[in-house]
Order: C-alpha cells, then sequence, then structure tokens
DNA sequence: GTGAAAGCGCTAACAG
DNA sequence: CTGTTAGCGCTTTCAC
C-alpha cells in the first residue's frame, strides 16, 4: 500500500541502507550512478519519507511546535506568521497548537507526549500560570514567550511589560490627558501581564505627579473586545471626565474605541487611546490606534536563535532576554 | 533518561503487554489488582506515552492537521478555533500548519510526509489551485473546506460564494446604492473565491435591472487591508459618484472602511459597504460591518462530521456540501 | 488474565 | 562505496 524505502531498495537493486544515504544526501556516502538509480526509483513510485519512524528512529523531524493559549487572537497569529518565517530560513517547519480554550485542551497540549512529538517548542505563556509550567518536564527544548514571572530554567524571551505601559501612559499624559483609565487592568500583586502593565500606568502618573484615580482600573472578565466595549460603554456613562485610556492589549483597544463611540464620544478629541501590541490592523482603525510595539522581529529573531542553540545540543545556562517597547503614535492621540 | 513501557512494566514486576492494556483501557483485560499497581507506578515514575511509536505501529495519534494558507490572517484564525472546539468533541487536537506563505512551504506543507503525519487533514484551499491540490495522493483522509471548484474525489465543504456575492450587492442597490464597485475582485473565468464572487456581484445588479459598471472590478494585488485601502483612496479620488462597494472578504473591507475615510466620504451616508465572512471584528468596527455569514458552525460541523466517518473508515463516495449564505446587517449599509 | 514474539519504517554503527 | 545487524517504543497476534 505505502511505499517504503524498501520498495525503492527492491527496485532499484540496492541495499535499504543505500536508499537511505540517497535520501538523506549523506555527502559521498554513494556513487553517483548507484544515486541516480535510486533517485529514479524514488521518483517513479512516488517515494516520500516517513516523518514518524525518522523521528522514533532518531528524534528530529524539522517541525517546531508552537502553543498558543487562542487560535483566533490577532496577536498570536501575526506570532505564528513571523515564526513560521523565521524557522523557514533554517529549514524548519512551525506547526501551532491551542492549550487554552478548556482545561483538558491545556493539559493535553502541555502533556509530555505532546511536546515529544517536536524537535523544540515554543510556549507562549500569556494567560497560563507559573506552575502549570513549572510542571513541565521534558528533554524536548522549550522556549517561553512573550511574559514575565516564570520559572528561570527556561529560556525565557519576554516582552518589557512595566516599561512598555509606562510609555503609553506617559504618552497619554504628555498629549493633556488627565483623567486615565487603563482598561484591562488589575490582577494586583501577581507576576502576570496585566499586572506589570498597571504598574506601569500608575508609574508612570505618579512619574507625573498625578494620582492615579482609585477607581482607574476597570478590570475585565477576559480580554477581549466585546468585554471591553460593554465596560467601557458603562464606565463612561458613569464618569464623564475620563480624557485617556490605556488598552492593556490592542484588542482590547478596538473594543474601547467602540465603547467610546457608543458614549457618543470623540476619539482623540474627548478620550485619548493607547493600545499595545502593535497589530496590523491597528493602522487601519479609524483613526490609526496609537500603541507600544514590543519589537516583534526582535523577538521572533532571539527565539528562533534560542531554538537552533538547544536542537544543537549547546548547554547554555537559560537565556532571559526582554524585548525592547517602541511608541506608534497615531490617530487616537492628538498631536 | 525517558521512560518506556518497559520501565513501568519492569517496575510493577507485569509484562509489557499488561502495561500497555491498562494505558489503553482495554475492557477486561487485566486484572483489577494488577492494574492498580501498573497505575501506581506509571504515576511515580510519570511516565507518558510515546505518541510517535505508537503511531508508527498503528497509524493514528488523534491529532488532526488543518493546512491554511497564512496564519495571520483572523478568518482562519476563527476558524481554526472554531474547528479545535469541534474535534474535541471526539477526543481529538488540531494541529495548525501554514502553506501559503513561500512555494518551498506550499510543497512541504502538502507533502505526503507531513499530511501522513496526522489522522486526518482539513485543508482549506483558499488560494490553492486544482492542480495543486488534485495532485494529492494519500492514504490520510482529507477534507476540503471553503472553496469551490475542486477535484471531485474529495469531500469538500464550501461556501457558496456566488449566492454570498449576490446577497450583499442585492443589499446595497436594495438600500439605494446605484454605482457599484467590488473590491477584491476580478479574476475572469477561473474558479477561483474571487470569481464567484465577482459573478454574484454582477448577477445581482443584472436581476436589479442595473448594468454593472466596466471599471466597477477593482482587482487587488492581495487581499490584504493596506492594499484595499490605498486601492479605494485612489479609486474614490477619480470617480465619486460610487455609492455602493461590495468587499470580497472582511478583511478586504477593513481596509475599503479606511480608504474611504481617507477620501473624505461618510460611511454609510456616502458610500454603503457589504463584506464577506463575518469575522468578529467586523461588528466591533465603526460604524459596524454588514457582512455575509457563511454558516461558520455549520461548516465546521460538518467538517468535523466527514472526519469522523472517514477516520472510522466508512467508504461512502466523496460529499460535496454546500453551506448557506445569509446576510448580517449593522452600520456600513443604511436603515 | 497475562506474556512472548514479531514488526511498523527508519537510521547508527559497523563490517565488508 | 555498499550491505548487515540491531533497535527506537509501541501494539497486534497468538500462546499459555
Amino acid at each position: 500500500m505505502t511505499i517504503t524505502m524498501r520498495d525503492v531498495a527492491r527496485a532499484s537493486g540496492v541495499s535499504l541502507m543505500t536508499v537511505s544515504n540517497v535520501i538523506n544526501g549523506r555527502p559521498g556516502a554513494v556513487g553517483t550512478e548507484t544515486r541516480l538509480r535510486v533517485l529514479e526509483a524514488v521518483e517513479r513510485l512516488g517515494y516520500e519519507v516517513n516523518l514518524t519512524a525518522r523521528r522514533l528512529r532518531n528524534g528530529l523531524t524539522g517541525t517546531v511546535g508552537l502553543i498558543v493559549p487562542r487560535f483566533d487572537h490577532p496577536y498570536f497569529g501575526e506570532l505564528a506568521a513571523r515564526l513560521a518565517t523565521e524557522l523557514a530560513k533554517t529549514g524548519r517547519h512551525l506547526s501551532v497548537e491551542q492549550s487554552g480554550a478548556s482545561a483538558e485542551g491545556e493539559l493535553a497540549a502541555l502533556s509530555h507526549a505532546r511536546i515529544a512529538t517536536y524537535d523544540a517548542v515554543l510556549l507562549s505563556v500569556v494567560g497560563l500560570h507559573y506552575d502549570d509550567v513549572d510542571k513541565l518536564q521534558t528533554s524536548v527544548p522549550i522556549v517561553l514567550l512573550g511574559e514575565q514571572g516564570m520559572p528561570r530554567r527556561f529560556d525565557h524571551v519576554q516582552l518589557d511589560n512595566e516599561a512598555g505601559a509606562h510609555l503609553a501612559t506617559g504618552h497619554l499624559i504628555e498629549r493633556g490627558a488627565r483623567h486615565l483609565l487603563i482598561v484591562g487592568g488589575g490582577d494586583e500583586g501577581r507576576q502576570s501581564m496585566t499586572a506589570a502593565r498597571t504598574r506601569g500606568w500608575e508609574r508612570a502618573q505618579s512619574d507625573a505627579g498625578l494620582t492615579p484615580r482609585p477607581d482607574g482600573v476597570l478590570e475585565l472578565a477576559e480580554l477581549e473586545v466585546a468585554c471591553a466595549r460593554i465596560a467601557v460603554r458603562e464606565r463612561l456613562a458613569q464618569t464623564p471626565e475620563i480624557d485617556g485610556i490605556f488598552a492593556v492589549t490592542d484588542q482590547v483597544a478596538f473594543g474601547v474605541m467602540a465603547g467610546v463611540h457608543d458614549a457618543g464620544l470623540r476619539v482623540p478629541e474627548d478620550v485619548q487611546i493607547v493600545g499595545f501590541d502593535n497589530l496590523a490592523l491597528g493602522e487601519h482603525m479609524t483613526p490609526g490606534l496609537t500603541t507600544i510595539d514590543p519589537s516583534h522581529d526582535w523577538m521572533v529573531q532571539r527565539a528562533a536563535a534560542l531554538i537552533d542553540q538547544r536542537i544543537a545540543g549547546q548547554d547554555v545556562p537559560p537565556q532571559h532576554l526582554i524585548s525592547p517597547s517602541m511608541l506608534v503614535a497615531r490617530g487616537t492621540t492628538r498631536e
């Protein structure tokens, strides 16, 4: 039924091992004429290696796994696309799995069994807790991505959440906002992304001599467009003096924009908005979304380099890298 | 280093086979007491099955592949999320790969070798050509998704592109638009999504007694937000009488909205817009995007059911299903 | 109810 | 330069 190396070997009158040598292009291991004969048979029979067998035998297949909380958040889609491009440069291939939809889903995706399926795994830990990650015990290299407060024994490419939030909030203040909200903030004292960005938001205000409003942190059940929209709409009805909003993600910012509009207010004249992530779509919103760019390309290059190192078996201590944040000013904040 | 069944067998003083029977919960194949002893050893040693070995042996791992053109289009993200949820109901797991970024990427993703890595493969064929797909020759079940004009030997869950486009365009006309554009249309005579939607756009006009403008088809190098934005901005500068735009996808529609705004025109007062796909974000644009909903849940359920059938080995003829389209009226078209 | 043998397709190691 | 042997970790088959 399926064609194996054995079939090719028989068809070209050589041994199994010679076929293997040809397929893997092992240098100088097989004569030119023999190689051509084998290749001809490969072509004729339509042979392709069985990656499963190869992996069982020697552990590698050129596939790297990326585990994200959800498939349907543009942030992860953009991350995956960038990673796929970067990994392709070293001939590797990216396969994306989802951890966050359900409790079982997470267990399954993070299980040793699944992880062992890849040459290496990139784990986007947004939303995962320290303990879940700390449980991971595997010989497959794992690189953590985009979050802080994770076990130090892993390689980790992080965002500078607090500095980014500080930058965003400072920009709002500089452009004249005085009554500031953080939408999607909270989670006090935790090591989460949300908590770090909330700290940056607070500190930027203190640094500017402002006192953060006690009711300034608008927590969200989920960092979703719809949640943010409703929360902001209701909140602006209560405290219409709000004139600057830092949304913890661009996704949330899209909801904030809609909510401000629902409340009958204008952006940026009445309320200025800054997001975080620099999603591709932000540029094309009306008005364009001012946001924090966490140097995606830098992150992705670092992560890919770490993967290369680990797969190559380099035994250097765990790396902890922090991606610099930059402000991208667009239409949701004033000139 | 890694713990195998053999280790568990040794630790619990039974044979390899008994461990296998316990792990796979084979009914009545092993005594209660033995089972407990084995499970205890599994726990203690932290054993987990090696999926690679299992697959090599019996071909199945519970993983279904989804191959999409690009990771960073929200459409595919939403599709993947829905599929993952649906497949989880039968205990299966979704892994997503990208085919479209480069020529080699496509070959690699569609290669027999990679496909054979999954229990079944869902192939989102937007952008692939008939011949590429027709070349696929594999024993792994393949279900085609979301496109038309593909080899009949595959199971296929399609969108009703022409009917959807007709619905969208009819709605524009009904709400008073008379000078219509299709953005991202073209590809005349081909079996592509673009061509089908262009036919629907033309037919809706004929059916209403209008003659499609000869310059009404605005082709796009890529169905991207930025392309659409620029094209529309320039086009409206030339022919400002345009008062209705059908965008072939919601993604394109986002660009159209920005382009109309760039041109200094208002939506929906000056120009009405309808998209296609019903992406989640469309609802939260300002104004909300009127669009065509291709019954995502229906598609996903059908696709998952087909996969179940094929994995179960049912030998029914190829199924060709067409998902019904519905209009979702929002703020980019008038009352 | 439990165990021994065989082999899925491939490649590392060595022999010729 | 080419071939033989052994075995990756698991499950199917059949014997006890």
